[in-house]
DNA sequence: CAGATCGCTGAACGAGTGTTTAGTCTGCTG
DNA sequence: CAGCAGACTAAACACTCGTTCAGCGATCTG
C-alpha cells in the first residue's frame, strides 16, 4: 500500500509543498497537478479554483500549527525549559514535532509575509502568544516586562520569526540549518546568553572563534 | 520643471516601486509600461528584457544601498550613538537617508527572501559589517563577542532585519511604524534595554531621553 | 439490471503574458 | 536639404495561464 491518503489529500499537500517552496502565485495548477499524479482538470474538480485551493491549504496550515502551538501555551511547565527565551521555543515546537522536509515552516513564512488577511491573523495571534509568555514570565520572576512591555513582546518575538525567516540564508553564512536540532544547539546558549545578562557579560570560557561551547553564561550586570 | 529625469530612469523607478511593492513575478511588463506613461514596446526596447530589467533595478538597489552602508563603516564614531546597537542602527540610516515613501526597504526585504544570488550575496554582505561591527564593539569594550562570536553576529543581524522585514505587521500591532522616527524611539530604546542588561534587569525610572512608555496599557492601537 | 453518482481525463476556450515587428515622428548631422 | 539614428507606438505573435466541458469507467443503489 503505497499511499493511502485520498487524492484530494495528495493534490493539497503536493499544493503546500510547491505554494511554500515557490509562492502561491508562481505555482500553476498544471504543476500541482502533475506533482500529484492527476490532470490539472481534477485539480479544479476536488477544489473550486486556484484561489480556494489556496484558500484551504492556507486553512489546514493554520489549522495545523494551532495545534502545534497549543503545545506552547498548554503544559504547565515554565516556557524557560531547555534552552532559550519564548523566542526559541518556536524553533523547537517545529524540530520536535515536524518531519525534517516538512515545508510547512516554509510555507508559514510565506503567509506571515504575504500581506493577506491569514498573514496578518497569523502574526497577531504569535503576538497575542508572545504577550502571554512575557507575562508568565515575568509572573514567575523569570523576566522583566521591561519599560514598555508591548514592544519588549514585539521584539522577543520578531527576533524569534527572523532566525525562521532567514533560515537559508543563515545556514548559508553559518554552515547549519538554525532550525535542525545542531542549529538550535547552536544558536539556542548564545540567544540565552544575550537574554540572562545583556550583551556586555563576560563570556565564562576562553573564546575562540568557531567553537560550539558550553551552554550556561551568567552573571548579570548593567 | 514637472520632471528631468530621463524616459528610461522613469520605467526603472517605477518598476523599483512595483517590483517592491508586489513582486518581481506578478508585476506584468504593461503595468510598468502603465506607470511609466509609456508603452509596453518601449520597456522592452531600452531594457531588454523583463528579466533584464530585474537585473538592472537589482543592481541599481544593491548600488545605492552600498551607498547608505558605507556611512555605518565609514565614520569612526561609535556604533552604539544614538539609541540601538548595530542592530538599530539599519533603521537609522534608512529613516536619515531615505524619503519617506521610499520603496528601497520594501525592494531589499524582497531581495533578501528571494531565494537569488542578488540575495544571498546582499546577505553575506550585511553579516560581515555584523561581525565586524560586533569586534569594534568588543575592541571598545562595549560588548562582549560571546561564547560563539559568528553567531552572535548573526543573531544580531537577523533581530535587526526581522523589524525591517515584518514593518507591516509590527506596525500593525504596534500602532507605529518601526521604520519611522516615532517608532525607532519607541523601539530603541527597549532594545538596548535587552542589549544592555538582558531581559531580568529591573526597568529603570522613566528615561530622560525618549519619553513615552506604554506600562500596562492592553491592545496597543494610536 | 438500469440508472445515477463520482473520480477522472483530454481537449478546448478566452484572457493575459513577454516579446517581435513595422512604422511614425523628431532632431541631429553630413 | 537628404538622410539617418533613436525614441516611441500600435499591432500582432506565440505561448501559458485558469477554467470549462464532454465523455469514460467504475462503483454504488433502487
Amino acid at each position: 500500500m503505497p499511499d493511502d491518503r485520498t487524492t484530494r489529500a495528495v493534490i493539497r499537500d503536493e499544493a503546500l509543498r510547491l505554494f511554500a517552496e515557490h509562492g502561491p502565485e508562481v505555482v500553476t495548477i498544471r504543476q500541482i497537478a502533475t506533482a500529484a499524479g492527476v490532470s490539472p482538470g481534477l485539480v479544479v474538480h476536488h477544489f473550486r479554483s486556484k484561489d480556494n485551493l489556496r484558500q484551504e491549504v492556507d486553512q489546514y496550515v493554520l489549522t495545523v500549527f494551532e495545534g502545534l502551538l497549543s503545545e506552547l501555551t498548554g503544559d504547565g511547565s515554565g516556557a524557560f525549559e531547555g534552552t532559550g527565551a519564548a523566542t526559541a521555543t518556536l524553533g523547537e515546537v517545529f524540530l520536535r514535532h515536524l518531519p525534517v522536509g516538512s515545508p510547512l515552516p516554509g510555507y508559514l513564512r510565506r503567509l506571515l509575509l504575504s500581506n493577506t488577511d491569514a498573514g496578518r491573523g497569523l502574526f497577531r495571534r504569535l503576538y497575542a502568544v508572545s504577550r502571554e509568555t512575557l507575562d508568565a514570565l515575568a509572573e514567575s520572576g523569570a523576566a522583566s516586562r521591561g519599560n514598555d512591555p508591548q514592544v519588549r513582546a514585539a521584539l522577543l518575538l520578531v527576533n524569534d520569526l527572523s532566525v525562521f525567516l532567514l533560515r537559508d540564508q543563515l545556514t548559508a553564512v553559518l554552515g547549519v540549518d538554525p532550525l535542525s536540532a545542531a542549529g538550535l544547539a547552536r544558536l539556542g546558549p548564545e540567544l540565552l546568553t544575550i537574554y540572562a545578562a545583556g550583551l556586555n557579560a563576560d563570556p565564562p570560557e576562553p573564546q575562540a572563534d568557531a567553537d560550539p561551547p558550553a551552554p550556561q553564561a551568567e552573571g548579570g550586570q548593567a
